[in-house]
DNA sequence: AATGAATGAGGATTCATTCAT
DNA sequence: AATGAATGAATCCTCATTCAT
């Protein structure tokens, strides 16, 4: 019983010890950028030495690593995609969307600390392409060709369309990094979601001009 | 008089130096990333010694630095927006992600080292948003103004609207970074213009519900 | 009364906890050597937490020094000079080694390690020098000498010989540490004795040769 | 030419080097062993940068087996087994042994740390053996070999004799480093040898004992 | 102008030791 | 008395940069 406990109390201290750490190291990496943070500065934010970083974790890669798992357990999750009443595929990216704000507003820094290693590092890239890119794709395709079928939107290439929408997104937290102002400012009073869901679901063209 | 000639024979060389270090630079940037290339390395592939490489730039930055001008001075030229006959909206964005996908297809490499460093590199970022972003985006912004106000396009926010383009070409080169293999096959063959084109301009809704 | 006895079972308790911890010492530092050893890994193989291996031992160091006191308290016996009946030298030869033999056996793991240690470290090497080596050489020196009085071996120089002897085995014990298959296999069983025996008494020399 | 010479000239300027900085590294490795010795001061005594060490050598641990081979390369060479005239067994060992304290004299510091580390280190101990050991001792045996045939020496086993012989010099060396005082004051003023070749020639055993 | 050896600051990682529980 | 998490000094090694030739 007593054992019991103690264990669960060490379990619940190791992870928020772990937590500790990935948070400075979140913002720490996404300040300097991982190679240039340091795990002196990194032990510093996270007032704990250096020595105890690495009883946490084995490396300063590993870190990472603990960060992308953080990423990837915390974004949309697949039942989303299964709830009732989201008929309305207008409504459904409407919500999806602004849960991915909510999100990105959440987890900006490690974002930004991630993709930058993502860039120039394969391991890191195929762990990302694994954990996050890979099965998001491929629900939103199943959605997607679903809501086609069903007529509620018009007859796009699913996987295609799937990837131009990620991509859209993607690109977003690119610009709100690199930080334009127009779009930070609206993004982080969330007024952009209106409008970009205009921009996917009407496109550019008149009407007329519609095919 | 022989002595213009022997400064510019003189700037010439100096000229095609830069460049050979340059492209050497850009080569093992992007195989291991700006942190993980050692000066050593580019110098080997340069085929200079490492001392030479400081005797045509300051510091391993500065051949950053010197690789995002050139991508800068590569890009879509402001030409293209004041050519004549390009009233066709469609046709022009055609145009344009052409042009854009073929520069992207020369220098993947070196923009993938550019944006990694950019994502965590205040003083890149600066650069970045300075010589290539915003430009861009002025130029993009003035031409939809018109095409509104001609009723060739919707009425959208053009400031926004410029973004939103411009945040799906960079998803996309972010997701052509990433691997996914069917953008890839389709945009080194070029079939990725149609279909974003489609995307763009007619949305995802069908047409009763484009309202 | 009771007291004493809590004492003694005290101090019991207190040696058993040091043998349990030296055993574990011994054993990780004859896998790794001392300096490759942890006291991570020793507390382990101990089944103790490392705070209490500091407990006993003042530091890492101390646990050396414990080690080659164990070897020295094990080493031939001074007992053996003094027995009577011993007057046959090479009888008395065949047994030393037989004996030193077995303790070798026994101990190799260990002998390795604090050799190791030895010959770098100055204050193991005194230690060393004036708890084992010095008073076994006085005390063979001392046998030699009456063993030469009373004709029992040639004219030899007490004390050289004594090296040489000592040597000898000293050597013996390296090339098994190094690993020559024939000696091990010939150690294992016990092969040597005689042959050594031989080897020392005899000489290479032919009979008539012998001066 | 001129590019032989500058070649040639360059290879003896890496040589040296190598050699300097080994020197360095006998030195602090004899003193305070291989584990104790730090980058850091072998720079200092060598007279040059950390870093330079490392333009030399590709570790610590390279250092260690530049020594050992260096230590390999200048061991009795095998021409020795092979001259004409060294018929006489005796007058051979005594030229051996001569030889071989010589070189020790020369490199005890060296020795003492090779020695130290090949105790406890696997992969340094094959490393001896199959470059010093195993080479030296299938020569020896060779030789005795042809000696016991010839009859110019008892039958012994020719094997196990090798390795006598071999342990009795590494023994002497041993205790030269643990510092024996009238070893070290005879083996300076090269006073061994006479002494040394009696033992191993007419063994302790008085003449008529000799079966 | 080119070279490349030398430099040394800087950084990730290890591990003996301490100490609050 | 035992624990084991926290510590931080110490160390090997890398690599951008310099400079004598």
């Amino acid at each position: 019983m007593v054992n019991q406990k103690t264990v669960a109390r060490r379990e619940r201290r190791i992870a928020a010890r772990k937590e500790q750490i990935l948070d400075a190291a979140a913002q720490v990496f996404a300040e300097k950028g991982f190679h240039r943070a340091t795990t002196k500065e990194i032990a510093a934010v996270a007032d704990v030495s250096e020595g105890t970083i690495y009883n946490y974790f084995g490396s300063k890669n590993d870190l990472l690593i603990g960060m992308m798992t953080r990423v990837g357990d915390s974004q949309v999750p697949p039942e989303i995609f299964e709830q009732e009443g989201l008929d309305d595929a207008r409504e459904f990216y409407t919500t999806l969307i602004q849960r991915r704000h909510t999100f990105v507003r959440q987890n900006k820094s490690i974002l930004q600390a991630v993709l930058s290693e993502i860039l120039t590092n394969q391991e890191m890239r195929e762990r990302y392409n694994e954990q996050i890119v890979e099965p998001f794709l491929s629900m939103f395709e199943q959605y997607l060709s679903v809501q086609v079928e069903q007529g509620r939107i018009r007859q796009v290439d699913a996987e295609l369309t799937t990837r131009y929408l990620f991509a859209l997104n993607l690109g977003l937290l690119g610009m709100l990094i690199l930080g334009d102002p127009l779009l930070q400012s609206k993004w982080e009073s969330d007024e952009l979601t209106e409008s970009l869901t205009e921009f996917v679901f009407d496109g550019l063209g008149t009407r007329e001009t519609g095919e």
